[in-house]
DNA sequence: ACCGACAACTTGCATAATGCAAGTTAAAAT
DNA sequence: ATTTTAACTTGCATTATGCAAGTTGTCGGT
């Protein structure tokens, strides 16, 4: 069972702050799907790593408490939450990037994700632009404010 | 006791990978105590958040393994171990400076932490010379030819 | 050479997090 | 009305973490 977890703050460092938010094993994997258009649970669940159930839903409650992400209703469906991300949840994608493109770098083995149009390695800027732009799409469709 | 973690790659994904190795709540900032330039065990140890010494030896195990770190006797004293970090450890620095940038913005109760002469928020690009340049001086200082 | 102090780990053990399978609840589809 | 479906919960075994104490190999002084 998953108990809780008060992510007390363990110093006044930025950096052991924002681990204590992030700094876990499936916490940006679930930003990463989000980045790339997923919106829902089960989507998140279908992902290569395969994250388990009570994983997911604990992380996307703490995502939530640190309005990393928020969810709406689907409009034709009550059943079904869209999950989306805030813009602090968005700007993470600067760190993400830099996590793949050090993986890149130094772990030859590794391949560009599908869904990063332009390899983010070679084209940071116009692959980050991209899918920001498919994020402010799928908000204009949904009537979503401001991120 | 601190079994063993294989680092098993979940999927192709680089940020899979890489959070297989530095997605952890210790390991970037073992990471950043040596950007800030510690270099000793009990310097990593009388860090303000406190790790513990068989998390310590773990994970500064686990970084050998994957090249981030390495270390050398210290030149007039065997029993002390000098860690440092390689090419691919420098080069978390803009994953930490990213995530240092992301919580500066997001979470204003915390402050930068000392050491980085210039806030790595408002001029990211000197603030990281400045830290390779001290780096730098030390690994010549210590005959290390290429990190 | 002896002895206490020191640095870098190990080890034991209690507590917490994770992984897996199965169960629950409410809305949707048939 | 019954079955599916989506999003969770729950139980329980396994693994990781946190803390205190112990170990090993210097080192420095006498």
């Amino acid at each position: 069972m998953v108990t809780k977890n008060e992510h007390l703050s363990r110093s006044h460092c930025p950096l052991a702050h924002c681990l204590d938010i992030v700094g876990d094993h499936w916490t940006l994997l679930i930003v990463r799907d989000l980045l790339l258009g997923k919106h829902e649970f089960q989507e998140f669940q279908s992902s290569p790593e395969g994250i388990s159930s009570n994983i997911l839903s604990n992380r996307l409650k703490k995502l939530q408490e640190q309005d990393v992400i928020r969810w709406i209703a689907h409009p034709e469906n009550k059943k079904r939450k869209l999950y989306y991300l805030t813009a602090k949840g968005k700007e993470l994608l600067y760190v993400i990037g830099g996590l793949m493109r050090w993986s890149l770098k130094y772990m030859p083995g590794d391949k560009p994700v599908p869904g990063f149009v332009a390899d983010i390695a070679d084209n940071p800027a116009q692959a980050r632009q991209e899918i920001l732009q498919t994020l402010q799409a799928w908000e204009t469709e949904y009537n979503i404010e401001n991120g």
